[in-house]
DNA sequence: TCTTTTTTTAAACAAACGTTTGAATTCAAA
DNA sequence: TTTGAATTCAAACGTTTGTTTAAAAAAAGA
């Protein structure tokens, strides 16, 4: 494996353990088995090499999400898809990019734990740049399933189920300790289905609230 | 206004800011004009101040929530709540905290932010001393409104609910900029409403959907 | 007022930080 | 085998970190 994976791989798992200011280079090397300058001259910098983590942890999953919406639509032909279908084609390719690699279980949650406190900027930056046009595919998909719906109130509810969609992720690690060992965290299917039912309903009835 | 006072006071918008790890002795005690030896005789230590910061703005949210989950109980006599009132009773606390002191926006949603992601040993005992016996008895609650569910399920359907309701205000900051421009962050009392029906309709249609 | 305690201050401490340097090493192409 | 670029390395750079010291200032009690 070369330094420059290694060095990845590394950054991934101290990041999710210690976030952008608590990582250090001195322990990305170290734990990569090399020393600080090799990792300057692979990246440039802290911001660097962490930027480039995240970059090849999020774009595979973002354009799995694409992916699949694109799928349903053209599955649909022209009418509208139900919620669930637009949920799931959200919400699974993260159950995928856990399933595919287990050991990243903790790695992939705690980097969306990561992203919602750290207020770097080039994180800032790649939020926009990676869940832009994201956001914007699927609010128009679901404003074809609720064409009668303001499109602030389609936003306020998408929005509700993204924060639910990062929320679950991010405490997932909590899981077990938080039900009193009743839950199984390693029951990912198990937490991306009740995950997918749970905003899709949420979606549903925030929004038939409004129409009724 | 007191050194101890301003100490907090700087502590909070800084660990809102940068989190545990990007919080510096040094700014703290410049933010709340004084110097860092002042913030060692009063706190011990950086994270003696950081606690006890913490401790002041969770207890009377949580003391709140307990209070009014007690009121609904002894309202509605042996009857079981229904799932609305339950969830209003943890989720208004949170409103009325950011009503009473507005400047506070963006501190309280984003200390629920940094509370997914600081795995620093403090925070967590924290969370298990704050939320333990109040996980508890929502969950004993919510068993008596869903009698026919297993606990586990009932423990799998709060943990999404309450990450839900986590995820939210940790997103409400970037609502704006999310919904490009169309929803308005300062609207909270339209995020908690939203956020209640949200959720309660998640946790009723999870449920329900075991039950059929 | 004098004494004692509490609070504030500037200065210093050792340790750890991101980054740079320049020489050693590895490696592929000729 | 020789050459030249790519990679690794130990060591050091100047800053910044949390914490401590000891003295000055302020407050409180007698």
């Amino acid at each position: 494996m070369s330094t420059r994976s290694r060095l990845l791989k590394a950054t991934e798992s101290l990041f999710a353990k210690h976030g952008f200011a608590g990582l250090t280079m001195r322990d990305i090397a170290s734990s990569a088995k090399t020393n600080v300058a090799s990792a300057h001259y692979h990246f440039g910098s802290k911001e660097g090499i962490v930027f480039e983590m995240l970059r090849r942890r999020i774009e595979p999953v973002n354009n799995e999400r694409m992916k699949r919406l694109l799928q349903a639509r053209r599955h649909a032909g022209n009418k509208p898809l139900n919620t669930q279908e637009i949920f799931s084609a959200l919400i699974l390719p993260i159950g995928d990019a856990i399933r595919c690699d287990p050991d990243s279980h903790f790695i992939i949650t705690q980097l969306v734990a990561r992203s919602f406190s750290e207020p770097v900027e080039f994180i800032e930056k790649m939020h926009r740049c990676f869940f832009g046009e994201l956001a914007l595919s699927y609010v128009a998909e679901l404003s074809k399933t609720y064409p009668e719906i303001s499109e602030k109130e389609i936003y306020w509810h998408f929005h509700l189920a993204v924060s639910s969609m990062l929320g679950a992720l991010a405490q997932h690690r909590r899981l077990e300790d938080f039900s009193n060992g009743n839950c199984d965290s390693g029951d990912v299917e198990g937490m991306i289905s009740r995950l997918i039912r749970f905003v899709s309903s949420g979606f549903d009835s925030g929004v038939k609230g409004l129409i009724a």
